[in-house]
DNA sequence: CAAATTTTTGACCGGTTGGACAAACGTTAG
DNA sequence: CTAACGTTTGTCCAACCGGTCAAAAATTTG
């Protein structure tokens, strides 16, 4: 199904690389339709018919980055592991994911810029892969709160609520920077954010006396 | 510092109107430079030169929308009061920040798109009056947390994680659908989400020994 | 070196987009 | 009726955008 292994020279390979990088900055900010390909190549320190050189089409490009951003953003739930203790687990994937939107910001939004607009490239990814990741991962959650391990409550939508807290720190990063002000926006943001959810989540699912 | 009350006939205000609603439409899932005049035209049942007849610019427009949109989109904020029971008064924050997350989804997706883009049209928004707002009622929690009525957080993160949780019931709405399938992903999900956030937030919050 | 191959660029093209404009059309008031 | 005013539309334009192409420049290969 996959392309056959495309033989690459070694500029073919670091020029893709570069472009990658510059699109991955543009397209995050702009989204798709906001970009343009003069942009892209800009940031690439290259010329238009250059880049289209090494990427025919500015969907390819979209593409690639897209492909490449979802198996790196699946990774930590995947981890999400039966052995060990389940609020220990649940601790250390919600530290995971918040050190993604720290170091990955752009990703993030890449993958925000998607799925605001419907997901029009990536819903059948979400429909199997993902799903069936999810359904997975929350029967694991469940067989905790069988054993009485964490408080019973809706599997999915916990696994939504620590998508949306921490990946907030990514997407909405200009909002929370404005709103903390110069003293408390700079880098402790996110020790105070690891602090705050570690608290809500563990407290919010102990099991009950 | 405001335009000085612009006279305008019934049928302007009529035809504006009916722009407003195309537009929130059009641009809340394609972004602004994602959506083009005749889009919003066609949405609207007219020709894009009348369209412009009634917003001189493709910018006028959003401009119009986002002011709007501030108005009501803090107004659940606003409402959280230092009268009544803290916990009481959460709970009925979130809730309310649900039901405008499964009432107003494209108010909130134009919202997302302005942040993830840099708020590059409403920073002096947030740098301000939101601010503003934001530290007022950070200081009433506090004042909740003193009192020993609900534990010791950072009420600031304790706010983004309301607006994060909330707020992807619409933002990601085709992501949360696809994962819970047909079956789960029914006009029921709302009122599931409400119970988890609910209880996580309750929970998590509720004064300790 | 020289031939073959890969990389880079300037010029160009067709389609789209935001917006201007004047003329046509409709409505209302005297 | 008619003049004034508000509304609608067809036409047009300049800028932009994604993408092509042939030829020049650089690199690799023999």
């Amino acid at each position: 199904m996959d392309t056959p292994a495309p033989r690459r020279t070694r500029i073919q390979q670091e020029k893709r690389e570069l472009i990658l990088e510059a699109a991955l900055e543009v397209f995050s900010t702009n989204g798709f339709r906001g970009s343009t390909i003069d942009q892209i190549a800009e940031a690439a320190g290259m010329s238009k018919p250059n880049l289209l050189y090494y990427f025919r089409r500015k969907e390819d490009i979209h593409e690639t980055l897209m492909q490449r951003l979802l198996d790196t953003w699946l990774a930590p739930l995947r981890e999400l592991d039966d052995i060990g203790d389940p609020l220990t687990e649940l601790r250390s994937y919600i530290r995971r994911k918040l050190e993604m939107a720290r170091d990955f910001p752009r990703e993030s939004r890449l993958f925000a810029n998607e799925i605001l607009q419907g997901a029009p490239r990536i819903m059948p990814m979400l429909e199997g892969e993902l799903k069936t990741l999810v359904d997975e991962k929350a029967a694991v959650i469940k067989g905790w709160m069988r054993a009485g391990k964490i408080a019973r409550t809706d599997p999915w939508h916990l696994i939504f609520s620590i998508w949306a807290t921490t990946q907030h720190y990514a997407d909405f990063d200009v909002q929370v920077r404005a709103v903390l002000g110069p003293d408390r926006g700079g880098d402790g943001r996110f020790e105070d954010a690891a602090r705050f959810l570690e608290q809500l989540f563990v407290d919010g699912l102990r099991p009950k006396g």
